[in-house]
DNA sequence: TATTTTTAAGAATGATAATTCTGATTTGAA
DNA sequence: TTCAAATCAGAATTATCATTCTTAAAAATA
């Protein structure tokens, strides 16, 4: 399904102070590094295959492991999903707060514009574990809880500093108009990931700069409303 | 789950002419009156769970039936789950076509406000097999094709009415962002169903027009540019 | 009414995969 | 080096459901 070149981006040193519910502490090295192999495969088999779909057997097998050393690790097949999930939210969380940290933007549009080129990057090479998170979201196993945070971060980050950029008398509608700005983004990320509607794609360049502009359109309309001019249409 | 008042949406006259692979056509009145029960049991049930949680025997005992009489309809669960969407299909065609034939709209507000808010309603109608289609999306299985074409049907008749808003000289660039922006009404709303992240939500009434907003918004910027305005930012 | 076709019941089957269990093997600290 | 704790191997178990099968009932047909 996915054609991107799949890379090991998790590796020993990331599993420092890393715990997760249902996740037995490793205290052995060879334990810690079959956990690795472990969200490594479970993380190129999910650009494949869904969690369902994701057989214990043959993951262990991909790793040269065996199913009883994998249910020494993990409580049970929940549970080292929920742990891929989060040791991944774990670096995207760092990414993010490096990003904001880092940057100034001189205008909204290279702002946001930044903020949705990143976010279309982090979709593109997470893509498999984001469609198989989406496909059990579900209210009870709550599965989409741990990017959901991540999106959430992201939108609390961005937000005071679009707010910047807009005159003062104008950021009470502006908050609503953000988030529902940023909720277009998502959900335009999601549904590409999970459907592959079409025609603007991951790859396609124009899509983040595309749903930037909207975005950007969007929060400036409120804007001028604002200043009493009145719907545009 | 859904908190809706779930309703008896299908009933014997739509199965007038309704064939689906899979779905053995019934010669008797019994058996007509037994798929319409399935398929709205089944409606009923997916705004609980997806179609892996669908369990034949549970659908059978609330429709008073048995899985041998199931099985005499249809071939297995994927055939049953595939006429549902269908047949639900079916029923979308024909309001989009009425919508767009017995409409005429004055401004591309009006347009395309009605537009967003007619999407929201039926989503809102059909959530529970939005859901599950969703969850279910997958490159073999295609269990999202009956949707997707429902969503291009949508565009097709859209797009040719929003360009009689727009001078000529714009259409070239209008038609990629007329697409982007079904990608973003669509995705929004398809988000929503699945993982409601908020905090618009399908009941919240600012949520369609703060959609068709924005794309009206972003498919009028490319308009001005057209008009060798530049950039706004 | 006789008989053929269609449909229904519901127990039995079968396939798939997660999970458990028991007995080795390895590790790391003393 | 020793040994208790940790880890691993892999066969056996279990649970879940879709699907099949056989027999019975109902409807259509003549």
């Amino acid at each position: 399904m996915n054609t991107l070149p799949v890379r090991n981006v998790l590796n020993a040193g990331m599993l420092e102070g890393f715990a997760a519910t249902g996740m037995r502490p490793a205290h052995q090295a060879r334990s810690r590094e079959l956990v690795i192999r472990l969200f490594n495969e479970g993380l190129a088999l999910l650009n494949d295959v869904d969690f369902d779909g994701l057989s214990i057997e043959t993951l262990c097998h991909r790793t040269g492991s065996t199913v009883g050393a994998f249910y020494s690790r993990f409580e049970n097949k929940d549970a080292f999903v929920n742990a891929l999930q989060r040791i991944v939210v774990v670096g995207a969380r760092r990414e993010i707060y490096a990003n904001y940290e880092n940057a100034s933007w001189e205008t909204l549009d290279q702002l946001i514009g930044a903020v949705a080129r990143g976010a279309a990057l982090w979709y593109r090479r997470h893509e498999g574990l984001v469609r198989a998170s989406l496909r059990r979201a579900n209210g009870e196993r709550d599965m989409w809880t741990p990017l959901r945070e991540l999106g959430e971060l992201n939108i609390s980050c961005a937000l005071p500093r679009i707010l910047t950029f807009l005159p003062p008398q104008a950021h009470d509608g502006a908050v609503d108009r953000i988030r529902l700005a940023f909720q277009m983004l998502f959900g335009t990320l999601n549904n590409i990931v999970q459907v592959n509607p079409g025609p603007f794609t991951l790859e396609d360049r124009r899509t983040a700069p595309f749903i930037a502009e909207a975005m950007t359109g969007f929060i400036r309309a409120g804007d001028r409303r604002a200043d009493g001019a009145g719907p545009t249409g």
